[in-house]
DNA sequence: TCGTCTTACGTGTATATGCACCCAAATCAT
DNA sequence: ATGATTTGGGTGCATATACACGTAAGACGA
């Protein structure tokens, strides 16, 4: 593979490769990394309108809700309308709760190769890649 | 947004940040970042088979297929049989060698935006991201 | 040389991602 | 109250990404 000076290029790549490793681990359980990311913000913010987890996930609305559907088809999640009726409240379902609890262990498998592999670099990495992530203004 | 302590989530995050970056230098040639990316990968190795460009930019052979479709459409790229006729040899065209030239004072503001930003931490940065390529194994 | 194995590709399918544009509900100013 | 504005969502479209599967051409051994 060639190496690259560019910094999106150089970006895009390692996240893919990282990507492909929990999604290898999260196999077993038939998702996703963005998939099973998104039920552990559900979990930690719990009910929320859509534009609220999506602003949690740093995700686009509309992004959210196309990767919302399939696991409103698998039941894992489930919506309804809040007081104000322009909101759409996602919620984990029961189901997806049990799902979380099957993939935790699987995705803290992928988490810890990382972790090990990063070693002490893993605290500048975040803290570079904060930066980075206040770029667009 | 919520923090994560998710490597994988993390990348993916800072990723598509830059890649707005990016996409929003390159807007005025019409051109995403992935597209630019292969013009500049395909100036650097030449004229090349499918999957010599797929190894070369570290992305699945059929990603780059359907990536170079619609660069080809638009004239900017060309492929023909090799020697080999299994092979399809993918080169850049004269159009393309003009975005290129068009494109590259936009990819440099995005570039240079980033490395200011970075500063002395580019190079710890890439250090890391060379190794987390090499994780899946 | 004739089958067999390998290699290079293409396509179907599915998810990930976000912009432009549209609709409906709530809010606000007059 | 009512017309204008703002806010929350959904969809069409386009690209990005990769796995599974199928096909054709080259390579190679018996």
């Amino acid at each position: 593979m060639l190496s690259t000076a560019c910094v999106c290029t150089k970006l895009r790549r390692s996240a893919r490769a990282v990507t492909a490793l929990y999604d290898d681990a999260l196999a077993p359980i038939g998702m996703s990394t963005p998939q099973f990311a998104l039920l552990r913000t559900l979990q930690r913010i719990g009910a929320s309108p859509l534009s609220t987890l999506a602003a949690a996930s740093g995700l686009d609305r509309t992004t959210l809700n196309r990767t919302l559907q399939p696991l409103e088809t698998s039941k894992l999640i489930c919506s309804r309308p809040g007081a104000d009726q322009r909101v759409r409240i996602i919620e984990l379902t029961g189901a997806g709760m049990s799902k979380l609890a099957l993939g935790t262990p699987l995705w803290e498998q992928a988490q810890r190769r990382m972790v090990d592999t990063l070693g002490a670099d893993r605290d500048q990495l975040f803290t570079i890649l904060d930066r980075i992530e206040e770029i667009r203004a």
